[in-house]
Parts: C-alpha cells; structure tokens; sequence
RNA sequence: GGGUCCAUAGUUCAGUUUGGAUAGAAUGGCUGCCUGCGGAGCAGUUGGUCGAGGGUUCAAAUCCCUCUGGACCCGCCA
C-alpha cells in the first residue's frame, strides 16, 4: 500500500513533465523501479532514456533539465504532503528519488493494522477450482508429486487467504494401464496381495504397489505376452461397473488411495473432493459432449487416410487428433474433454457427492459416485453447479501441456470462454547424480537423472520426509534437553514438512529441478526451517514482553524517536511490500513470490535481531523496535501460511 | 523430420514476462562472533568470458539471428 502510493505520486509527476513535453502519456511506458544502490535512493525512473529517443537529444541533459527546471514547478507546491525527499540525476539519465524516512516511518507505524493484514479481493460467489495431486493409485508419492501437490496446496492457501472461494479436485485415474498392471500382477502372477512385504515387515500398502508389484510386473511383461494381453482385456472390463474386475479394482484403488492421501495430509495439503475417471467414463457424459461435437462439427468423421474409420480432431497448429478409434473405442484424450466440461459446469452433473473421509485439518472430504445408486449419507454440502465457476486451475507435468492445449481449442469452439480453463505446467523433478548413484542407478555423463516408476528410480516422498524427521529429531534434541520424546517428534515433523514444502515452492514452476537427498533435504540456509527459526526467535522476545498493550498503543511517538538504525529502516520497507507481493503472486498465479519475500523478510528480521535489542530497551525506542517485531510475526504468520509451514515457538 | 523449453559462481538456484547503474542468494571452502532477546544464527572472505558467435540499442544475462550441448512433445498407448 504504502510503497503503492509512493510510486504513483512519481509517476503523476512524470506524467505532468510530460505534458510539459506536450507528449502523450500512452506513447511511453514510464518505470518506477527500485535502484540496486543504496546512493541512488529508493526510486528510480527511466523517463530521460524515453524521451530521449523522441525529443533527440542526450538522456542525461534531459534528466537534468526535468529534474532542475520541470520538476519543482509542482513538486514544491505538494511538498508538505510529499514522501519524496530528494530527486537526483545520476550518470546516464536515470532521474532518483530518496524517500523522506521520518515521514515514511509516520506512515508505517500509523497505519500497522492495514499494512499487515492480508489484502482481500476475491469474490465469493464466484467458484476456482484447483485440481491438483491427480496421482496413478498404483504407487506410492515421490519427490516429483510432492511438487506438484505442493504447488498446488499453496496457490490454494493463497487464493483462499486472499478471499477467493477455492474448492480442490484430487483426480484419481483409476481404469488407465498403471492401474491394470497391478490388477493383472494381483489376479495373474505369483505376488502375493498382502500387507506383508517380502522380507517380512509391514509397509503402506502404496509403497508395495510402486516399490514392488509394479516394478515386478513390469519385468514380467517380456518374459510373459499373454500378461500383456489380460491387462487389455482388464482395462476393458474397468468401463463397465459390474464387472467382477471392476469391484476388485475399486478395493485396491481406494486402498492405495488412502495411503497416497496419507502422506498428502502429513504434508498439509488439502482436498475437497476426490474424483475418479472410471465414473467419467461410465456416466453418460462422453455421449452426451460427442453429439455436440459432432452437431457443432467440431470433430470429423474419416472416411480416408491413415485415420480412416475414426472420428478426428483437425488442430490448426497440432495436426490431427484421434477421438474415436475405428473399433469406436474412445482414446486416453477423448476421456480429458467430458472431464473438462464437468469441472467447467457446463454440463448436467451426473454425480453425488458422498463423505470419504476426514481430513488432518478436520474438514471433510468427500468423493465422487455416479447417481442412481441407492446410497444414504449423501451430503448435499458441496453443491458445485450452486456456483459460477470463474476458472479451473489444473497443476500438470509439463508434458501433458500439449494436449492440453489442444483441449482448450475445442472448449473455445464449443464457446466456452478462454479464461475459464487454465493449466500450470511444471518441469519434472530429476535425481542428482549422487542420489541416482545411492539408488543403483549410474548413469555416467549425464547431469541428472529423470525418475520412472517403472524402473523404480524415484525416492518415495515419505522417505524423504522420514529423513527429515529424524535430522530435526537430532537437533532438536541437542538444545532442548527437557522436551518428551513426543513433543520432539511433533516439532520435527513440521520442520521436516516446512523444509519440503518450502523446497518445492521456491524453485519456477517452468525449471526442472534436480533432487539431491542430501543437499535438498536441508534445515539451513535458504530453507523452511530458517523462516521458522527467525520466526521462533522473534516470538520468543515478543512472549518476554510485560505490558504489550502499552508498548503497542500506549506511547506516542514523536519526530524524535524516528531516528532508526538502517536494518531498522531495511526490515520495515520490506514489510511495506507485503501486500503489493501478495497481489503480485495471485495475479501471476505464482506462489513462488511469497516464498522469497518470506526468505528476504526472515533475512532482514535477522539482522534486525542481531543489532537491535528489544528487551533491555527503555520507553519510546522498546515501543518502536517492539511494534516493528510485532508487525514482522503478523506478516510471517500470513506468509507461512500461504505456503503451508507452521510458526514455531520452540525448535 | 516438425515443434516447445533449458544453459548464470565448485554445487543448487533467483534475476529474462516489461532491456537500465558494480549480475544476486543459498550451499561448499577459509576466518571471526555465544556470561548477550536461542549460534538451525550473524559478519567477513573465496568463487562468474551469464554455453559460443553475431546483430539491434545511449544501454543486453534479458530482445532478434546462427551455432553447440541438453530435456521434452509430435501414436487408432495411457
């Protein structure tokens, strides 16, 4: 807000030097930026290099001449109110700006409450629905679904927070090939359907799945064709619900489902309702869309060529795209369009939704079940058509981008707005040497490694967590001597789930990451568990503090006290960005940006630490220094909510 | 073959959308700082031809072209 206000009170003047100029403000693209030198002030803008180009003449004449003769002609009239100090010309032509500190202190500690709090904008009549997790219930999670449910997790904190009305898909593809694999090594091969695993100890029943069965069947299929040929036949028995395959399938996919959703609750991630494909399929909602499609003539039929016999989709930049085989069996892509609709509601919904579970944050999560089904219990709390869906958010492995956007092609054709439908693709996680090596795997002359679940090249994310859990464990112990072995693992897990979770937010979305499971797995530096030790820190003095109201409101402040130390001065700019950082995020629909204001603010609050007691201070400076603490816990509080990291007291 | 994306310090990454001043973090290495509000910290130091070459510009890690190296997509698989 207040940084908001500075910048448009420079840009005013600017655009009145160009009036001066007798130039329109639209041809030129005036920058309020932040120089990268302390010298240079605390705004710079570029406008000398703009008009340079269009009056001819040298930047840096032009930005004296702003600056000397333009300039004061209306910038001396508002001085009084003005939270400029200074302006400067600098070498080339850059016009800076200093800021008034004392008045831009004023401001801050006048207006606390506003500047802390999470800016609201959302509208709640208006549905987004984030889709995110979505993982094969033939395995357990590795480190490359963390990414993508944490990604998902946080842009759904952050909208919530930020007031929207957010709902969260889990997609469960419980009828494609994965899911088949295991059914045949289950139904056709020796391996045993048990908790048991090989050597004898119990596992998740998700980690036996991917970590074994899977593996194993996919060893199989060389050695055994005719294993290849019941998984055909499965995966067409799984369209019809009344097969004794289809019921089998349905035990083992909720089994292993509600171990994926374990580790997904022990990471704080959460989840309104979880789908499934196979009712897609089974509803009647393919037929429905492919007469549209093919009234509309959006799809057609192939009477020659390579496609012939099939019902085709002509993109203009994607080339041909099969619907509907020849046999009149519909393709893996054909299912995605029915599925969209219904997330988009533009279709009849044939589902019901009915209670699945409880969650780790005690809400209810609820599944989806094909109507006509003599069912009690059937929850009318989330009624999705009671709304007006704005957009769907759908988080994807990049590679699916593709087909995506071929997807969108034919929702706009079908007339559906192209905002509504929306996909964030992330780049895979890959394994780092070092961690491909620890697995089996060596893979010389290359950087990284990409994971497969069918070689079974992947670290499991509860492993992971595991780890973490016990690094934390360790340190925990050595500096709390007092604290149970139960307090000590409670504390370790959320640092173990804040040094994931903050992992997986801080990197872009559009880079791959390569996992190492040492060097990622960390509790220092540029970390979760850093934000948390900041934070620890700085509640602990905060708790120490007698008579918080009086410091808080009790004192007035004068012109004198203002006179702050520059970490001082550093930390409450930085708090001053928050909100424009938030809307930042929410319009880029990045979360990335909390994290790393999160990490410069704990940064900041360090120093801030480190040279300013707060404790053994008198009256007016204790007052400032503490409404600056305080301030510095409501903001990290907001912030580490949005990315899913709990704020410690102890650790 | 057609297309998309990536390359920045020993390592892992920001910065590229919208060109701007001496390219930033973290980690690793080395060196200091706990009778202090918690050392999971702080301060300092080391470390870069921003893959290569050309172009546009007052100004290029950022925009354009070429090349090199790498990842991925392009099926009547899912």
């Amino acid at each position: 807000m207040v940084f908001e206000n500075i910048k448009s009170e420079i840009e005013n003047w600017m655009k009145k030097v160009l009036l001066h100029y007798d130039i329109n403000e639209k041809d030129i693209n005036i920058e309020i930026t932040e120089p990268p030198l302390k010298e240079y002030g605390d705004f710079s803008c570029n406008l000398a290099f703009m008009l340079s180009k269009i009056l001819k003449k040298n930047p840096f004449e032009i930005a004296k001449d702003i600056v000397n003769n333009i300039l004061p002609n209306f910038k001396d009239k508002d001085n009084e109110k003005s939270l400029i100090e200074t302006v400067s010309v600098e070498k080339p032509g850059f016009i800076n700006f200093a800021l008034d500190i004392k008045k831009f202190l004023k401001i801050f500690f006048s207006n606390m409450p506003s500047i802390t709090q999470m800016p609201k904008y959302g509208n709640i009549q208006e549905l987004i629905l984030i889709e995110h997790t979505s993982v094969n219930p033939n395995k357990a999670l590795h480190v490359g679904h963390i990414r993508n449910a944490v990604i998902g997790d946080c842009l759904y904190r952050l909208l919530l927070s930020t007031g929207h009305n957010v709902k969260v898909l889990n997609y469960v593809d419980d009828s494609g090939l994965q899911v088949a694999d295991i059914i045949v090594a289950f139904k056709y091969t020796e391996i045993p359907f048990g908790e048991e695993n090989i050597d004898g100890t119990t596992k998740k029943f998700d980690h036996y799945c991917g970590n074994y069965v899977y593996v194993k069947i996919n060893e199989m299929y060389s050695t055994r064709p005719d294993l290849e040929i019941k998984r055909k036949i499965i995966l067409k028995e799984l369209e019809n619900p009344n097969t004794e395959v289809s019921n089998f399938t349905q035990q083992i996919v909720k089994r292993v489902l509600r171990d994926q959703l374990k580790t997904c609750w022990d990471l704080k991630c959460h989840y309104d309702i979880v789908n499934f494909e196979s009712q897609i399929i089974q509803s009647d909602l393919w037929n429905k869309i492919f007469k549209i499609l093919k009234e509309k003539q959006i799809i057609q039929f192939e009477t020659s060529g390579k496609n012939i016999g099939c019902w085709v989709f002509k993109s203009k930049t994607e080339g041909d795209k099969v619907l509907v085989r020849s046999d009149s069996t519909i393709t893996y892509f054909a299912k995605d369009i029915p599925y969209a609709i219904w997330k988009l509601g533009y279709i009849e919904n044939p589902f019901e939704l009915e209670f699945f579970s409880q969650q780790w944050d005690d809400t209810n999560l609820y599944q989806t079940t094909l109507k006509n089904r003599k069912r009690k219990e059937i929850s009318n709390e989330h009624q999705l058509i009671n709304f007006d869906i704005k957009k769907v958010i759908t988080i994807i492995d990049y590679r699916q981008e593709r087909l995506q956007s071929l997807l969108v092609e034919i929702l706009i054709k079908l007339g559906i707005e192209k905002t509504k439908y929306n996909y964030l693709g992330y780049e895979p996680v890959t394994l780092s040497n070092k961690t491909a090596e620890l697995l089996g795997f060596n893979l010389k002359n290359k950087k990284s490694t990409q994971m497969s679940g069918r070689k079974g090249i992947f670290i499991e994310a509860d492993d992971a967590l595991n780890l973490l859990m016990i690094k934390s464990c360790e340190e925990i112990s050595k500096r709390n001597e007092h604290l149970s072995g139960r307090e000590v693992s409670q504390i370790a897990k959320e640092i173990a789930i804040s040094s994931i979770r903050y992992y997986f937010v801080k990197h872009d979305i559009g880079k791959m990451i390569t996992f190492d499971i040492n060097d990622s797995l960390s509790l220092e530096g540029d970390t979760g568990p850093y934000i948390q030790y900041s934070y620890a820190r700085g509640k602990r003095i905060f708790n120490k503090i007698d008579n918080k109201n009086y410091y808080l409101d009790g004192i007035k402040l004068t012109d004198l006290d203002l006179d702050l130390d520059l970490t001082e001065i550093e930390l409450v700019k930085q708090l001053c960005k928050f909100s424009t950082t938030i809307k930042e995020s929410v319009n880029n629909t990045d979360p990335k940006l909390v994290a790393r204001f999160l990490f410069t603010l704990s940064t900041l609050f360090n120093n801030f630490y480190e040279e300013s007691p707060i404790l053994k201070e008198v009256e007016n400076k204790k007052s400032i220094r503490i409404k600056i603490l305080y301030s510095t816990l409501l903001i990290m509080e907001n912030c580490m909510n949005i990315i899913g990291i709990t704020p410690l007291e102890k650790m």
